[in-house]
RNA sequence: GGGCGGUUAGCUCAGCGGGAGAGCACCUGCCUUACAAGCAGGGGGUCACUGGUUCGAAUCCAGUAUCGCCCA
């Protein structure tokens, strides 16, 4: 094979990848007769690039495709875009202002046109991104939320959830960020701890003498007073409900009320009552009769419902003034250092202020009762388990979600409004005339949906919904969702609902929860810490495949995964080793100038026990493999190969093989070994190539196959007739005589190269059996000159001795043994294996462990003790011996 | 305040009722014609703590400490 000495990634990776999409590898096929196996991808946003947590979630996800689609299931992995309202249009925003534009000034009809003209040039190359990941989607079926199709998928469900009372719209208190200017979602507000001031205000009296005293963290907020509260059964304030007190600064006449909602151990027991600035306030106004006063508008400056010298400041200044002015005035009793969570705003972090403002809401909770009831009755299947302890209670607690966002970019509302009477109809298709009052003059509602709303139909709005189509039919509900947990509320939940509603059926069968990449030390990464790793550069200095197996190997459910380069270098030298194993057989079978097909594997009366025991290894392997992926145990998976194809295959299995490639060995069992060696590797790259595509495919191109594409090579199927437990126990016992003899070599600093004399003597008649039948094999990988059988190693003279099961073994070593070091070496043994003996020694004293353990238990305890035991007795009277 | 998760070798983590494991790092010796991105050998752990259950606990239960995440 005309092939480098190391694995160059980069040399192959965009070869193959044409190669699979030139052959429509990663095509659905739904017209075949084999089962299906769908998954839609969690859509990236259309501004995203391709960050860590995208590499996870997508590497695993492509692992399962392409593992079903090799043992023949049709896989549908249906990649896309989402629009991203807010972040798209701030990108766009952005890029208007550096020209000197601005979004009002070009319109909105300009405004989003200007927005798909990014999303043609720049958005979604965080698909290709995918691409050089090694992502085997059907990109035939590449959706975006905003396509056709899907924006009818959105009124579609707009229509009928309003039409089912699920969809109502009405004036509330909701999360504004005066930056985004628009409402946003409770979701969407990120409560950060904040060291902040508790000011304690006197309101006085109406008609004077004394007042009342009130804290607020949000001083601004008093110009919207329209009342105090107080808790009814506070002995303090009894006498004081029902009276008027003065809003200072504003002259308003407000009253005392109350209401349980006052918690009385919390500043001075009384509240003031802004009830269009906050939400409980907001709710203890409609219970008591507090009237709300709106006193900011939607950029958070002050409006003109407060007096003159307030109007058009910026809350925050407002706060200011206010605080100087209240001081002026006397009625500012006390400012306290006050710690307490302030909601910013997910997008751009700006302060999010509560807002009384029109909006439209779904009505969650019974949905979301029929979502918790699907998962508690396992229709979804959580991995890790312990999610749905989260899902379950926020579920419990869900609040009504808020849908309009006041943006320009995403699916505007389906709702007409009569420009003559204020009817709203709410329709899938522009109404001609007011269903009122015949009035012509419509105009669409001006908001458009949390993008949110347009993702939770993602599984079935790609599959053609609301049409009933064959793809519905076929792939719906997809058979696994892979995702991370911070959109578990966001999205997975959202998805379960409207899947549960528009297609009476749960959108996937099972959700794989990821945990979070971080870096080295375990930290988050972040822009602002400056720790983010690129997985583009990881796979431009690693390799695609060792960032795949490194992901692969760390996911275990429920953990982090904190990403050490260390363990990057450490992959991509597997992935290195592996490429040289594969040169080692192809070299050898250029020897042979004749490559036998993959197929063909000798009969087993011509394998010897070698052959027999790398392909028992093997069938292990490809149950492990199996077993491993049906629980999404990708890391215990990855550990397998890894064990297998490095420390089973490469470090004994090429080794016992090479004596009957050399030169002058029977030329039959160089074609067994050949054979052998072929089929095993063959085996291995298709188990491996789920993980590692791209090197895997290189390799497979280079020996003999059948077919195009290993992507499409049938997957190595657990098969117990290849187990051979015989051969494994043979071989066990003769690695055990080969670590014997390095062992001695290493600690007696006999020169690597030296060949040495092996002496056994046995102890039952198997050992003998072992050791002469593999001679050949102990002599190439102990290095040494001859094995011989004596009756009585004793009479040997100077020997650095061992014992292994059923053997004891001298390597005699006359003029170059120190007795001293020689007999140190022993004791350490026989110290070592004493306090093994020592467990085992006591457990078999007990008798109670005898009368209650499990009768194979104290089988194995047995049978481990007496071992040890042999090797003590042996390894002390040697010790004994060098003594004289 | 409520919930969830973690605490095992120097580091990062598996194991989750029956002989304490892996990778990396470390030490020793080797360029042995697949691979020095390698080979061989080796050292290293009161499995956070305290109780309990059990013949037997890193593993189950209770509590404590501590770190982290989510929700209010």
């Amino acid at each position: 094979m005309e092939s480098a000495k190391a694995f160059e990634p980069g040399k192959i990776e965009p070869r193959w990848y044409d190669h699979w999409q030139r052959l429509g590898v990663f095509c659905a096929r739904p017209a075949s007769q084999r089962p299906p196996h769908s998954m839609v991808i969690p859509p990236p946003n259309i501004t995203g690039r391709l960050h860590m947590g995208h590499a996870l979630n997508n590497t695993l996800q492509d692992i399962l495709a392409r593992w079903r689609r090799m043992k023949g299931d049709d896989v549908l992995w249906l990649p896309g875009t989402d629009h991203a309202g807010i972040a798209t249009q701030m990108v766009v925003d952005r890029q208007l202002q550096s020209e000197g534009q601005s979004r009002e000034a070009l319109g909105r009809e300009a405004f989003v046109r200007r927005v798909w003209e990014w999303k043609e040039q720049y958005g979604g190359a965080i698909l290709g991104q995918l691409k050089r990941l090694g992502c085997s989607c059907d990109w035939t079926r590449e959706r975006f939320t905003m396509d056709p199709g899907l924006s009818r998928a959105v009124r579609e469900a707009f229509v009928r959830l309003h039409e089912a009372g699920l969809i109502y719209r009405d004036e509330f208190i909701v999360n504004w960020c005066p930056r985004c200017r628009t409402a946003v979602s409770d979701l969407e507000v990120i409560p950060q701890e904040t060291q902040g001031h508790l000011y304690t205000v006197r309101y006085p009296f109406a008609g004077g003498g004394g007042g009342i005293e009130v804290a607020t963290t949000r001083p601004e907020t008093m110009l919207g007073d329209t009342g105090v509260a107080v808790h009814p059964e506070d002995e303090r304030y009894r006498g004081l409900i029902g009276r008027m007190v003065v809003l200072p600064l504003v002259g308003r006449e407000i009253p005392i009320v109350a209401d349980e909602f006052v918690e009385k151990e919390f500043g001075t027991g009384a509240v003031k009552v802004t009830p269009a600035h906050d939400a409980n306030d907001f709710e203890a106004g409609r219970r008591t009769g507090l009237p709300p006063l709106v006193v900011m508008d939607d950029r958070g400056r002050m409006n003109d419902n407060v007096p003159d010298r307030y109007r058009s400041l910026d809350r925050f200044e407002a706060r200011s003034r206010v605080i100087e002015d209240l001081k002026e005035c006397g009625q500012l009793v006390a400012i306290a250092d006050h710690l307490h969570n302030v909601g910013r705003c997910q997008r751009c972090h700006t302060v999010i202020e509560p807002y009384l403002s029109t909006q439209w809401f779904v009505r969650v909770k019974p949905l979301a009762a029929e979502a918790v009831r699907a998962v508690a009755e396992e229709r979804v299947r959580f991995t890790p388990p312990h999610w749905v302890n989260s899902y379950n209670e926020w579920m419990g607690k869900i609040h009504d979600w808020c849908i309009s966002r006041q943006l320009w970019w995403g699916h505007q509302i389906p709702a007409w409004h009569c420009e003559a009477c204020a009817e709203i109809h709410v329709a899938r298709e522009a109404p001609a005339a007011c269903r009122r009052c015949g009035g012509l003059v419509l105009r669409q509602d001006p908001d458009v949906l949390d993008t949110w709303f347009s993702s939770a139909l993602w599984p079935f709005s790609t599959l053609g919904w609301p049409e009933r189509s064959a793809d519905l039919a076929r792939y719906y509900p997809t058979t696994v969702l892979v995702t991370g947990f911070d959109i578990l509320f966001f999205w997975v939940s959202r998805m379960i609902m409207m899947g549960l509603h528009f297609m009476q059926d749960v959108p996937f069968r099972s959700v794989y929860i990821t945990g979070l990449v971080r870096d080295a030390e375990g930290q988050k990464m972040s822009k602002t810490r400056g720790n983010v790793i690129d997985p583009l550069d990881l796979i431009d200095r690693y390799g695609a495949d060792a960032l795949r197996f490194t992901l692969a190997a760390m996911a275990t459910p429920g953990s982090d995964l904190p990403l050490a380069e260390e363990r990057m270098v450490g992959y991509r030298a597997f992935a290195n080793k592996i490429w040289n194993a594969a040169r080692f057989v192809l070299l050898n079978l250029a020897e042979e100038g004749r490559a036998p097909s993959p197929a063909s594997l000798p009969p087993r009366a011509r394998l010897s026990v070698a052959d027999r025991w790398i392909l028992s290894r093997l069938t292990r392997l490809a149950t492990t493999v199996e077993d491993r992926l049906r629980e999404f145990r990708f890391d215990e998976m990855a550990n397998a190969l890894y064990q297998f194809l490095w420390h089973e295959y490469c470090d004994w299995y090429l080794e016992m093989a090479k004596p009957h490639l050399q030169p002058g060995a029977p030329p039959a069992e160089a074609a067994v070994a050949r054979a052998v060696l072929l089929h095993v590797l063959d085996a291995v790259l298709r188990l491996l190539h789920p993980v590692m595509p791209f090197l895997t495919e290189d390799l497979w191109q280079r020996i003999p196959h059948r077919g195009e594409t290993i992507a499409l090579a049938p997957y190595p199927a657990p098969d117990s007739s290849g187990l051979d437990d015989a051969a494994e126990r043979e071989i066990e016992r003769v690695m055990e005589v080969v670590s014997r003899v390095r062992n001695i070599r290493a600690e007696l600093n006999i020169d690597p190269g030296r060949r040495l004399p092996l002496r056994y003597q046995v102890r039952d008649g198997d050992a003998r059996q072992v050791i002469a039948g593999n001679a050949g094999t102990i002599v190439a990988l102990a290095r040494l000159d001859s094995v011989e059988e004596a009756s009585d190693l004793s009479a040997l003279g100077p020997a650095a001795r061992a014992v292994a099961p059923g053997l004891d073994l001298a390597v005699p070593l006359a003029g170059v043994l120190d007795l001293q070091s020689e007999q140190r070496r022993l004791l350490r043994e026989i110290d070592k294996l004493s306090k093994e003996k020592e467990v085992h020694f006591r457990k078999l004293s007990n008798s109670e462990f005898l009368d209650k353990a499990r009768p194979e238990v104290v089988e194995k305890s047995r049978r481990i003790h007496l071992e040890l035991q042999e090797r003590i007795v042996r390894l002390t009277a040697t010790a004994e011996s060098l003594r004289l």
